[in-house]
DNA sequence: AGAAAATGCAACTCTATGGTTGCGCTTTAG
DNA sequence: CTAAAGCGCAACCATAGAGTTGCATTTTCT
């Protein structure tokens, strides 16, 4: 995975704000399920998308909203319905921001061994 | 990354309900805050973790809790103070559903790229 | 044209969430 | 012993979030 993170590169250097919006959007699991569903890269309707769910038409609409606010699905209107398709990059983007967490920890964890090791003496 | 998904691996085999509890509680950019500052690896208390932010000691170990509930901090009392620590494997956790989902992108591309190049003549 | 399908818009209800303040309890520090 | 530091509990407030229902609008389909 990632590495060369020196210090806290994450709290300095990112503003936190984004990808908290992202993780929000993810944060439900009827989105979650969504997302899962749009994850074999094609499209599809509101109505697709809700079909077998327990919730209402409109209810998926606004989970969409949520999820395309958040930049994780892409619009478009296609004559009477609306497709929606994954965003693969948003999906990165909670990668990364997670992958920094686990190189951070990485590092502190490999310092630590370092220090126990070399410095004990 | 992760790889060898044959179909729909998300939808169908994991429950979206723990995935979900995860994000929410990462969807929130103090929270998102104390786990940057967290992931050095190193224990703090409440005090030492709200020290510097706009809103009071409650509201950060409301947050603690959240984050504790979530399974992506660890408590442990010490005399007069708790400290919490990061929980790395939640975090894995975390970055592991979205690698499904990255997979069975990847996959979907790469049976695409097949189909085009493949089923062309 | 007329019916049916797929949405969009808006109002409304309930509950969860982030934040606050006040008070009491336990554990150091003098 | 007395302070004060660090927390936990509880009540309270305001807003955001999930879900619903009703109705208008735009596209098909026949």
């Amino acid at each position: 995975m990632a590495a060369g993170l020196s210090r806290s590169a994450i709290s300095s250097a990112m503003s936190n704000a984004e990808p908290a919006s992202l993780f929000a959007a993810l944060g439900d699991a009827t989105r979650l399920g969504l997302i899962a569903s749009l994850s074999d890269g094609k499209a599809r309707s509101i109505v697709q998308l809700g079909d077998g769910l327990p919730i209402s038409r409109q209810a998926v609409a606004k989970h969409l909203d949520v999820l395309h606010d958040a930049g994780l699905v892409h619009r478009r209107k296609s004559g009477r319905e609306v497709q929606y398709a994954l965003r693969h990059e948003a999906i990165e983007a909670a990668q990364g921001w997670l992958d920094q967490v686990s190189a951070q920890w990485d590092g502190a964890l490999a310092r630590l061994k370092l220090m126990l090791e070399g410095g004990k003496g």
